[in-house]
RNA sequence: GCGAAGGUGGCGGAACUGGUAGACGCGCUGGACUUAGGAUCCAGUGGGGUAACCCAUGGGGGUUCAACUCCCCCCCUUCGCACCA
């Protein structure tokens, strides 16, 4: 056998060998337990980066390591494949961004196979094939039969330059992220889908992820959903019909709302200042603010800017009339867009106040002093008694809130309700490369749903399109023309695309049935194999993608094709692999190519390394070194198996006399039987997959020590049968080529991959004799051997009369002796 | 400002429910083998001190026989959210 191991020729020629004997296919068996690993399946850029390798290095670990502790294992991959980086090579190349496309998952998914991943190739999913996004239009569908996807006119991120709308994740401190423009509000019909429906649910749920998801992640998804009880408010507007919808936390300040503050996009400014003669410098003012970038605008520090729209509405309980005012820092996509001012007890009602000299009224006393509107220099914000509301007059503001709230339903001024801050999901884009949207336009029948039948509306490959201006789709009649399903009279078809986010919401779903032709996927092999057990990514995904996904879960489950209520039981979200300090960027030139670097170490080094230099959700820093020492660990294992390998063959590890071995062996079969132990324990439990690395070069070591020679009796010939192969199959998940290489040159016919993971005997896992520490005042003054579970009274009689510990304790009286069984001893002196 | 995570040798990181701080790896130092070594093997490696010992887990208090671990205050780093009515 050779000194150095040919990681390429065995990497090869095992990743040849399991994919024909489709080792990692995945089929539903009712009779094993099941475990769905899931990895969250990549852009297709062009080649694969750290990242991914990290991602999917883990989910392999966890794959390979379920399927040797006897679980079926669904552990698939897939593109998502939709995406702007397409159009913009197309206009930079010249070529089609599906050939673009193509071309990158062919050649990612070589690099894939090089790394040695264990997937279920047989279910690759593809988000751009019309098999696949035929079922997002499905999916639409059914959605908008439900009434969960409307159309609305609203404001959206506008990139003047491109001609296009930019999801908010697009838009990079309020400027374009292609071509650095200003970014401007602008009003244009799209399609949403109501995830606002879902947010009692979605955000009740995350306590039921509390065992699985990590904190930050639940935290940031509760936040994001930002749930408010309150009540919501009507305020009649002078000299009209209209009235003003208010959403607010705190209706027990209602006597003390002494204006209007509505946002610059509230539809009834417009409708009140008309034919006004302050009509147009309202309008310009409204204008104004929607120009401006909308994070400068709504910024924390921003100054209150505003103006009166020359129009009042009435306060429902004091009859006073309420100036209405337009304000920069109102928001119209929270709550009713409209928020009645209370300047004495809310900060930036109190600073827009004081900025134009409107008038302060205090309705909540502090019980500790007096509050006067001309001395106040900041809104009075906390809990106290209810003053000037003439009904609750006296009473604790907190303590009257339900009553309050009932008595003002009851009065028809308002009801108690709920805010969430989640938006409904803006999913329409004007883009090429994505999914059409399943809707034609009738200019009898308005907005008609594409029948099923009719689907997919295909995306069209071939056209000359001009990907950098305007929708490419809305610039071909050969796609928008067409008629209308319901009256046949000509139509033309939505040219807007979904966002992309739609693809990857459902994509773990298709992969249980990727060949499903009548129905995005078979409800019965859904079933059997959701939850996924094991989601595996980015914390960048914490918000979108996770409650997206989560959301429509939901909506399947109530489709009637899946049957729990949450998609994903446990997340783990890696940490970023950086370099010098800094996440590895193009831009900053610290990219590492996981590519070279396989070919010049082998996958089996790069897995190891990103396995062992960090625990899962830490960052991980790049370092060339550390890969040098991963690479030196498995060349160990080779030379250690290439000295042993002859006079081990043959041998069968658990038929093996072990009694007669020396202190030395018995200690190796210890540490044989805690490594695994801890190594199970670290995967298992606590994910930590770098102790259990660093155990099993612990294990290495003591073999090296213990055999650095080949043995000659046939006791310790077995016991080094048996530290070997314990060593490959803990190692099968982590460096599979190898392992899988060293355990057929040791005789075995089965492929490791399908061996059981090792089970370690208890009675081996702990010693005879146990180094007991022995501390004076908590000083550790001497050390002593005793057999394991020594009494406590004998353990203590040795610390005492220790030579090294009488020299401390000597002349001084003994006021207590600690005992820590098999641990240590702590003697107490004056 | 709010929320979360984190601060341990020269570096990445260990220390499971309070019980030997620094496992494992990198790097470094010395040695062996060698024509050579950036290969491999052996030994050493937190700081101070000849030594016995002393000091060390961001800083300061506290609880305890015993604190990286628990409690209080403060500092720093990273990441979310950020005028949410």
């Amino acid at each position: 056998m050779d000194e150095r191991f040919d990681f390429h020729e065995i990497e090869t020629r095992w990743q040849q060998r399991w994919d024909e004997k489709e080792t990692f296919r995945a089929r539903e068996d009712s009779t094993r337990p099941k475990f769905y690993c899931l990895v969250m399946f990549p852009y297709p850029s062009g080649r694969i980066h750290m990242g991914h390798v990290r991602n999917y290095t883990i989910g392999d670990l966890l794959s390979r390591f379920h399927r040797m502790r006897g679980a079926n294992v669904l552990h698939p991959m897939g593109w998502d494949a939709f995406g702007l980086p397409a159009e913009n090579a197309a206009l930079e190349r010249k070529i089609l961004p599906s050939t673009w496309t193509y071309d990158n998952i062919a050649y990612m998914r070589s690099q894939l196979k090089r790394l040695g991943l264990s997937y279920d190739w047989e279910r690759e999913v593809t988000t751009c094939d019309p098999a696949y996004y035929r079922w997002n239009q499905w999916i639409f569908l059914k959605m908008y039969e439900r009434g969960l996807a409307y159309r609305k006119l609203s404001y959206v991120n506008w990139c003047p330059s491109c001609e296009t709308v930019l999801a908010n994740e697009q838009v990079e401190s309020g400027q374009c992220w292609r071509c650095a423009s200003e970014v401007a509000q602008k009003e244009l019909p799209g399609w949403f889908l109501r995830i606002s429906d879902y947010a009692e649910e979605l955000l009740a749920d995350c306590g039921r992820l509390a065992d699985g998801w990590p904190r930050r992640v639940l935290t940031m998804q509760e936040n994001w959903i930002g749930k408010s009880v309150g009540a919501e408010l009507h305020f009649p507007v002078i000299d009209s019909d209209a009235a003003i919808r208010v959403f607010t936390t705190r209706p027990d300040t209602l006597w003390g709302a002494t204006f209007m503050s509505l946002a610059p996009e509230h539809p009834l400014i417009r409708e009140l200042v008309a034919g006004t003669p302050q009509e147009q410098e309202v309008l310009a003012f409204c204008d104004q603010l929607l120009r401006q970038n909308k994070i400068e605008r709504t910024a924390v520090g921003a100054e209150k800017r505003g103006m009166p729209i020359g129009r009042a509405a009435r306060n429902p309980v004091t009859q006073q009339p309420m100036p209405i005012w337009v304000a920069n820092f109102v928001l119209m996509e929270y709550g009713t867009g409209a928020v009645m001012a209370v300047p004495a007890h809310d900060q930036r009602d109190f600073e827009f106040a004081r900025a134009y000299g409107l008038p302060i009224q205090v309705v909540i006393q502090p019980l500790d002093r007096r509050l006067a509107p001309q001395t106040m220099t900041e809104a009075y914000t906390d809990a106290g008694t209810l003053v000037e509301s003439p009904p609750f007059n006296g009473r604790r503001n907190l303590e009257a809130m339900e009553d309050l709230i009932t008595y003002l339903q009851a009065q028809g001024i308002g009801r108690r309700t709920i805010s969430y801050r989640l938006r409904d999901w803006g999913i329409s884009r004007q883009r090429y490369w994505g999914t059409p949207i399943p809707i034609i336009f009738c200019d009898r029948c308005g907005a008609v749903p594409v029948p099923e039948s009719e689907l997919p509306v295909v995306l069209p490959l071939d056209l000359p399109f001009d990907f950098s201006s305007k929708s490419p789709l809305s610039q071909s009649p050969a796609f928008y023309e067409t008629s209308c399903p319901r009256c046949q009279a000509p139509a033309r078809r939505e040219t807007d695309t979904m966002d992309t986010f739609f693809d990857s919401s459902w994509y773990f779903h298709r992969y249980t049935s990727p060949g499903e032709t009548t129905r995005p996927f078979d409800p019965g092999r859904a079933n059997y194999w959701l939850a996924v057990d094991q989601y595996i990514g980015g914390i960048e995904h914490a918000i979108l993608h996770l409650l997206y996904s989560r959301f429509f879960h939901k909506v399947l489950r109530d489709l009637g094709m899946v049957n729990v209520d949450e998609p994903y039981d446990r997340l783990l979200t890696q940490g970023m692999v950086i370099k010098d300090g800094a996440k590895m960027a193009k831009s900053k030139g610290n990219v590492v190519d996981p590519e070279s670097l396989i070919a010049r170490y082998g996958a089996d080094t790069v897995r190891l390394f990103m396995l062992f230099a960090a625990p899962p959700e830490r960052d991980l820093e790049w370092s060339e070194q550390g890969v040098e020492g991963a690479y030196r660990f498995l060349q160990r294992i080779w030379r250690f198996a290439a000295i042993h390998l002859d006079s081990l063959r043959g041998l069968d590890r658990r038929k093996v006399p072990l009694d007669d071995l020396d202190a030395e062996g018995r200690d190796v079969k210890q540490t044989i039987h805690r490594t695994i132990k801890r190594v199970t324990h670290d995967i298992e439990r606590r994910y930590r997959f770098n102790t259990a690395i660093s155990a099993v070069m612990e294990l290495l070591n003591k073999l090296l020590l213990y055999a650095p020679e080949p043995k000659s009796r046939p006791a310790e010939r077995a016991l080094l049968r048996e530290g070997l192969e314990t060593l490959l199959l803990l190692l099968a998940p982590i460096a599979p080529h190898l392992a899988a290489e060293l355990w057929e040159r040791l005789g075995h016919t089965a492929l490791l991959a399908d061996e059981a993971w090792p089970s370690f005997e208890p009675a081996y896992t702990t010693t005879d004799e146990i180094e007991l520490v022995v501390q004076v005042n908590g000083k550790v003054r001497s050390r002593l051997s005793v057999p394991t579970d020594s009494e406590e009274e004998e353990v203590r009689q040795l610390a005492l009369t220790d030579e090294k510990v009488r020299r401390w304790t000597d002349g001084k009286a003994v006021r207590k002796v600690i005992v820590v069984p098999n641990r240590l001893v702590n003697v107490v002196v004056a």
